[in-house]
DNA sequence: CGGCTACTAAGC
DNA sequence: GCTTAGTAGCCG
């Protein structure tokens, strides 16, 4: 019986491992320009024939062409199934060895961040265009000391619930640590949401690095945990490339700007242009190069010089959450009690959370007049 | 906003 | 009967 599923997994496997296609058709990239900028020895005119070379390689291995010409190739090359998956706002590279995206690229703006959509509907679940062989699982996250960390966040897409639920692919998720994930990391993104406000467009890249430790010898050593049955890699350190463009009309205005952040817990006490590292820095740590079409010596400017660069501080977080927590109140005690820790902690309600906390208090006491059980929200 | 867990009802 | 999916409630 089990012996039968294993079976079955194995010939899922090798059907997607010959397809190995994303799960929506690539735009041709046959006759793409060379747009590297590098100031390397070689060249462009070197640049460009190994880039040439590498992309007819990929090509043939991932249409299965000109196997008959080469002994070496008869039975194709071995599939690196890092097939780009394109979804309905993010783009994403799977890592099949590690169960976790490599990268996942986003274009948000400030029509894309506000919206209704909640998460309410939406599940964590395997990607339904990874081979389940290589994919995580939610059992593989449970009890594993990690949560399931969102690369494209959520709350990037409320302006489309097909486009936030598709975030919830494990695809687009990698191990990550609660603290850091509710804390430093979602404050990252709260500050990405604001720069929507203030630039036209922003593109961000996500993903996981392993990075190495020195050890008292001297020596380096990549070490990272994995979690369950399909043991999933734990990242080290996750990265964020910002692209944001002033408005559309004028070309010239981009800023950029690249962080490291380690996968454990991150306090007020640390500000974010800490973590901010030299893209080139990055590349070399992720082995990627990103947005290759863009000459960011010439077009760029640094992100945290053009803009702030500041998450939110204690205050304004709790606050922001408090708020968040009032929306969400369905009992009188319920709202009670987040005013109460709120003010336990030292920190007096802005008038903002004062006017929506009446507002709600006013709603319940309607609604159950006594201190009944909440009935059900209409 | 970012998450988890416990419970219940639906479904095979 | 057991497993899944949806809901309610919780925390940072």
């Amino acid at each position: 019986m089990a012996g039968g599923r294993a079976v079955r997994a194995v010939l899922r496997a090798l059907r997607w491992g010959g397809g190995d296609r994303p799960s929506a058709p690539l735009p041709t990239r046959r006759h793409f320009g060379t747009g590297f900028v590098c100031g390397s020895v070689l060249g462009s005119v070197g640049w460009a024939l190994i880039v040439h070379w590498t992309r007819r390689r990929q090509e043939e291995e991932e249409e299965g062409e000109h196997l008959e010409d080469n002994l070496l190739e008869r039975f194709g090359l071995p599939l690196l199934g890092t097939g780009v998956r394109y979804y309905t706002n993010h783009v994403s590279s799977y890592d099949q060895a590690k169960r976790t995206p490599r990268w996942v690229l986003e274009h948000i703006t400030k029509e894309k961040v506000q919206g209704t959509a909640t998460r309410e509907h939406c599940r964590f679940k395997p990607d339904p265009s990874v081979p389940p062989w290589f994919s995580a699982t939610n059992e593989d996250y449970f009890n594993s000391g990690w949560s399931r960390g969102h690369m494209a966040p959520a709350g990037d897409n409320k302006y489309s619930l097909k486009a936030m639920a598709e975030t919830f692919y494990l695809s687009n998720i990698v191990p990550q640590n609660y603290e850091n994930n509710a804390g430093f990391w979602n404050r990252l993104e709260m500050y990405c949401r604001e720069l929507c406000q203030r630039y036209e467009n922003v593109w961000v890249i996500s993903g996981p690095l392993t990075l190495p430790t020195s050890g008292a010898d001297g020596k380096k050593t990549i070490t990272y945990e994995v979690i369950g049955s399909n043991e999933v890699a734990v990242p080290t350190h996750l990265y964020k490339v910002i692209l944001a463009q002033k408005d559309s009309a004028s070309t010239g205005l981009l800023s950029l700007g690249a962080f490291v952040v380690p996968n454990e817990p991150i306090g007020f006490e640390h500000r974010l242009t800490e973590y901010q590292v030299n893209l080139q820095t990055l590349e070399k740590m992720a082995g990627l190069t990103f947005f290759p079409g863009l000459d960011k010596a010439r077009q760029c400017r640094d992100l945290c010089e053009a803009d702030t660069c500041r998450l939110l501080d204690a205050t304004e977080f709790a606050l922001y959450i408090a708020g968040r927590k009032v929306r969400g109140a369905r009992t009188l005690h319920r709202l009670e009690k987040v005013m109460g820790e709120l003010r336990a902690s030292g920190i007096e309600p802005d008038k903002y959370l004062q006017d929506l906390y009446q507002q709600r208090k006013q709603e319940m006491e309607l609604k159950e007049p006594r201190e009944s059980q909440a009935a059900k929200g209409g």
